[in-house]
DNA sequence: ATTGACAATGAAAATCATTATCAATAATAG
DNA sequence: CTATTATTGATAATGATTTTCATTGTCAAT
């Protein structure tokens, strides 16, 4: 394929290729941190100081549609962005979350066992519910060691 | 024990049992759905009139992070809440969304499958990260059969 | 039963993330 | 290159949640 799978993924939907698009992607691209839209508007500006922070949050918004990006609820009042990781590579994470602080820890263990489980599940989510899956969350909600201390 | 689990919950954390916290507690009790924070205020009007709906996110704040309560954002841009379900019993379930019209639906399948993966890693992250775990949620997100088409 | 300390409440205003509106601009088809 | 649309950006609007603060309720100790 000659074009980036995202652009790919971006024309088979029929949507068109932009200048705030890239910067959006090239700024997930190169982070491993969960951003909010605010944080990724921040970072266009730096690129192109020009694009809005409507633009970001639709841009956002259509890619978490066509598969290009997760959203993540962590509980904070507002949502954060990632691009989808290969459940078969390393990058792919799941999250402890402190329901006080809010903190949130990405822990990468044991998903090798989980991935077959996560695999046939998916499957057998989709043909029985119907759903094109895209992504899954697994989140672990508790209270973190400083918290328990209060 | 004389009083119901989650009763000793509030009092173990130093709480006092208040009728705004009996009422939501109630509500949730009597229920199978996800109700937002609005939808409770309404049901706790008509046992209570003068229950506030602060109040009512107060409380379901306050029951989350003691463990009574489980707090859900399906991306819809408002919260949800369950009772907190024993993962051993049937009422234990996860979820699929569209990303689309955030639709929800809860499924039970594999449940049993799960359970050892899930309460071995609960484990192990709760010793490696010292965090008291306290839920779980699992979500698949994807597009619907009705979104597909459109 | 009464009281005092302080947790909890309710009403209203404030906050803040996200969305709608709409005229201007840019991307692709032909 | 031009026409056709999708896309954009500025602004205002929305709506869920939080803050503030004066009042009230709970509970342990009288």
């Amino acid at each position: 394929m000659r074009y980036p799978w995202w652009q790919h993924r971006l024309y088979k939907a029929g949507y068109r290729l932009t200048n705030p698009r890239q910067v959006v992607i090239n700024i997930l691209k190169n982070t491993d941190k969960h951003l909010s839209a605010e944080d990724i508007y921040v970072d266009s500006l730096k690129i192109n100081s020009s694009i809005g922070l409507t633009t970001v949050y639709r841009t956002l918004d259509l890619f978490q549609q066509i598969g290009i990006v997760q959203k993540f609820d962590f509980g904070e009042g507002k949502a954060r962005y990632e691009l989808i990781k290969n459940p078969i590579k390393k990058e792919h994470h799941h999250h402890i979350i402190c329901v006080k602080c809010k903190e949130i820890v990405d822990y990468t263990d044991f998903l090798n066992e989980e991935l077959e489980l996560i695999n046939k599940t998916e499957k057998a989510l989709s043909e029985k519910y119907q759903f094109k899956i895209l992504h899954h969350t697994v989140h672990f909600y508790g209270m973190c060691s400083k918290c328990q201390a209060t």
